[in-house]
DNA sequence: GTCTATACAGGGATAGAC
DNA sequence: GTCTATCCCTGTATAGAC
């Protein structure tokens, strides 16, 4: 990431990661501007070039941490909803769409995933790569290992929890995902409710155990 | 639209568009210039702005334009492939491939969709509503038909064809579409064509008919 | 020694003028 | 078809303030 060391007042440079991530996250990366960012954090702009080399190094800082941050969440969603479960469906649909808000908030975490996506192409694959790992594929790990424990108690099949990841990341939240364009057109809560009933309906026919349909 | 009348030669402003979203595509609409669009459409700048009043209108026009044209591609593939289908699987799995392709390919095609994806913030609400008619709904009814005549011949169950359609399009398109990112990060063949197989063979244990399956 | 405030150089963009 | 007015952005530099 190539912070131009660890110069500076922490608390300083902690509002300007967070003030980037809402500039970021609100006007995407060409047309952020490196004064909005310093006037949000309430900062000189030489302070945000005494913390980050440049725009890029900025933005690929605060993308990481979002990453990982929102990851974080996510674990947090499924221990909350998957790991005691006694209605199934009831703890998928809840997690679902828990999910599905966390992601897709108009707040800072949602709009910096849409400024990454939008700015893919001209992102160096190694940090890609990162973001990826930090992210979505640790979602993916994470959500798999709780699918497989409830394989393991009886709830569910034990085939491919690799697989049964994927695809109730597919049914459950992708379409919501598509539809909002990433949390940038709002959808009704009802809307994520239903979608999310759904595609869970549709997951456990696929990777439900038989004993517990 | 509005485009500055219809003046102009019918060549130059083809060449005007096919440039258009070949930069658009390619550099996204705030790094895309003007200048680059006049450039690779072989025609100087003035004559950009004699057929387009200015750049949004001219993002905006070729946006609807090709989503239109992206749906007429794709209900040809499944004209082609699922019109007079014999082994439903096989039919199923060469369209959602060739629809990946098709979209996905680095062409002119898919890459203005990313744009498009990636300005969705800043689309005035009729004209993405519009976008959206054009292109992903109408892909989606039109495929809704097509399950639903299959549904007649007693190859897919009768039940919703919409939601047949919606979630056929999430197990065998959309996790393409967010690992490639679109199309910016290019996708081997052969996972493209595994990740189609698996998707139709969940799609039909939803939705293939009992007798057929 | 880090911060604020401001000014400035250099480049590039849109849109219009000639 | 070139040329230009006007604006905005990045990144640096130059002041002084706690």
């Amino acid at each position: 990431m190539a912070t131009t060391g660890g110069a500076g007042r922490p608390e300083k440079r902690k509002a300007i990661t967070r003030a980037a991530t809402a500039v970021f996250g609100r006007e995407g990366y060409v047309r952020a501007s490196m004064d909005a960012i310093a006037a949000e954090a309430g900062v000189s702009k030489r302070t945000v070039y005494n913390h980050f080399a440049d725009k890029e190094t900025l933005f690929l800082s605060v993308a990481l941490r979002n990453s990982a941050e929102l990851a974080d969440g996510i674990r947090e969603l499924m221990a909350k909803h998957l790991d005691k479960v006694v209605d199934l469906r009831r703890g998928l649909v809840d997690f679902a769409v828990e999910r599905a808000h966390t992601v897709l908030a108009a707040g800072d975490h949602g709009a910096l995933g849409r400024a990454i996506r939008a700015e893919v192409a001209n992102i160096p694959a190694d940090v890609l790569e990162a973001w990826l790992e930090a992210g979505p594929v640790a979602t993916r790990r994470d959500l798999a290992a709780h699918f497989e424990a409830l394989a393991g108690r009886g709830l569910l099949t034990e085939a491919d929890p690799e697989l049964a990841a994927e695809q109730f990341t597919l049914l459950t939240f992708q379409g919501i995902a598509e539809r909002s364009f990433w949390g940038a057109v709002p959808m009704a809560g009802a809307e994520v409710e239903r979608t999310a009933e759904r595609g869970v309906d549709a997951f456990l026919r696929l990777h439900g155990a038989p004993a517990a349909g």
